[in-house]
RNA sequence: UCCCCUGUAGCUCAGCUGGCAGAGCGUCUGGCUGUUAACCAGAAUGUCCCUGGUUCGAACCCGGGCGGGGGAGCCA
């Protein structure tokens, strides 16, 4: 097979006969050289071909029709490269354009983009610096979440992504149904669930959590990381309607457990991003978020702050001159209030812990106060919550008594509540959306930037 | 869902009080002894989002529609 580029740049200048194929990035052309750099999207960088006079001469119908965007071969041999900017280089000798991407239509020429014109052309964009980078680290955290996680004896559960329930009784849901609604719209009929696929409402997942919690409470360290789907009209930079998520959940660990894995299972991402993605995060460094590298560097290097809600309820009270939304014990933390704390206050990313059972799921652990329950968002700066979890409550009556308090069906709990009754145990996890981990990493401003075909609402092209 | 901004050349935008449609980048042509966000010179390029109205006259003002962006809420 041939190489990549990023495989040419690791063998030796020694003039051996080399062939790359790829993507035409760039054309630089002068009398006595032309330059035409080459990207298969292996890495970052390009490699430059250089044509000399001679090879000018007999490559010059192609070397015209090789224009930004056209699809290339290469025939040289891999020399040391004189001038700075590339160690190596390719002294061309042939040249075959595969196919054309006439200048006057393609939408891709050589100078920056905006982001917005990008999303209109998703099916090209990846052909950019930026979305190559983004799909190369997407791909490298996407493999980072299973190394950490085999590494550490967890294993990965598939949960269903059509479900009967609505899992958490929060999010709208997308439902699922083979009826033909165009007929029964027509006919006027009640719509009969009963005839529909399942025999009874479907859905689209918004958590794989409830599912994931009995092989945890089998298998006893296991994590999930696939789609979820959430109906929400959101229409901000932070969410998607489809997007992938990752749910560990472990037996017998407690609150402290849970954010002692949140914090190690971050860090790590981290870690790998800045070795393994160096070329790519040097990219946005320089072009998407001044100062990336050296904050996530920072993250590696102490500690995550810890503080309670009620604590930090005390704290934006004392600054409430700062909000527009006055902080109180028993609110919901607003964005605002939140960058505040981990910006301001933590200067780093911070869990915060026990909120109000007013404010969170039915299955978190109740503490003793009666008020609070085991709850932990992690914080960092630039956008907020990136990770949300608990304990959760594996007392059958408490969990019981928090359903019927909500006004949820007991019944449709009921195989959840079978995990309290049998050889019940403490256990926590969380969950990190996987494209604000991306957001994180790579400085990106907008999630529906960091995967490749957003769904949001009205917004299912390509 | 709410609030705000916005729609003009391929892209990013300027366009004053309503009076002949502009710039930068890209593209094309020419020049240049190795360029690398190349450089220098020249050229071409418009349904001013759509629709209705006001006006002698609308890119500009008003109504309606559609598209894009940002913020808020919901959350991951």
């Amino acid at each position: 097979m041939r190489l990549t580029i990023k495989e040419i740049f690791e063998l030796p200048a020694d003039g051996r006969s080399i062939a790359v194929k790829g993507w035409v990035r760039t054309k630089r052309e002068t009398k006595a050289a032309a330059f035409l750099e080459v990207n298969d999207g292996s890495r970052m960088g390009n490699i430059q071909c250089v044509f000399d006079e001679a090879a000018i001469a007999a490559c010059l119908p192609e070397l015209a029709r090789a224009s930004t965007g056209a699809s290339v071969s290469v025939e040289g041999s891999l020399v040391p490269s004189p001038a700075s900017g590339q160690k190596l280089e390719i002294k061309a000798t042939a040249l075959s354009v595969i196919g054309e991407a006439p200048s006057e239509s393609y939408p891709l020429q050589k100078k920056a983009h905006s982001m917005e014109f990008l999303r209109e052309i998703a099916h090209l964009r990846p052909r950019t610096n930026t979305f190559g980078a983004v799909a190369r680290v997407r791909n490298r955290m996407a493999f980072a979440i299973h190394e950490f996680f085999q590494e550490r004896g967890f294993q990965y559960v598939h949960t269903p992504l059509i479900t009967a329930s609505d899992c958490e009784g929060a999010g709208a849901m997308f439902q699922v149904t083979t009826l033909d609604l165009d007929r029964i719209a027509k006919s006027g009929e009640a719509v009969d669930y009963a005839k529909d696929f399942f025999g009874k409402p479907a859905y689209l997942t918004v958590s794989g959590q409830l599912n994931v919690e009995t092989y945890c409470e089998a298998l006893g360290r296991v994590y999930t990381f696939g789609p979820t789907f959430r109906a929400e009209n959101s229409n901000t930079t932070r969410h998607l309607s489809e997007f992938w998520m990752i749910e560990p959940e472990v037996a017998f660990n407690d609150l402290g457990d849970n954010m002692e894995l949140a914090e190690s299972f971050l860090k790590r991402l981290v870690k790998t991003a800045i070795e393994d993605c160096a070329e790519d995060l040097a990219f946005f460094d320089q072009r998407i978020e001044k100062g990336l590298v050296a904050s996530l560097q920072g993250v590696l290097e102490r500690p995550f702050s810890h503080m309670t809600y009620t604590e930090a309820v005390a704290v934006l009270e004392k600054n409430a001159d700062q909000f527009e939304l006055k902080p109180y014990w028993g609110l919901d933390l607003q964005s605002e209030h939140e960058k505040f704390l981990c910006e301001k206050i933590a200067g780093g990313p911070l869990f915060l812990t026990d909120y109000p059972k007013e404010i969170k799921s039915f299955y978190m652990k109740q503490n003793s106060d009666g008020k609070t329950v085991r709850a932990m968002d992690l914080l960092v700066p630039r956008f907020g919550e990136i990770i949300g979890g608990s304990e959760r409550e594996e007392n059958l009556g408490l969990l019981q008594d928090r359903i019927r308090e909500l006004g949820l069906k007991e019944e449709a709990y009921s195989w959840y509540l079978d995990l309290r009754r049998f050889g019940t145990t403490p256990h926590s996890g969380f969950g990190l959306g996987f494209e604000r981990l991306l957001l994180y990493v790579t400085g990106m401003a907008n999630i529906r930037d960091v995967i490749p075909f957003p769904r949001a609402p009205k917004l299912a092209d390509f």
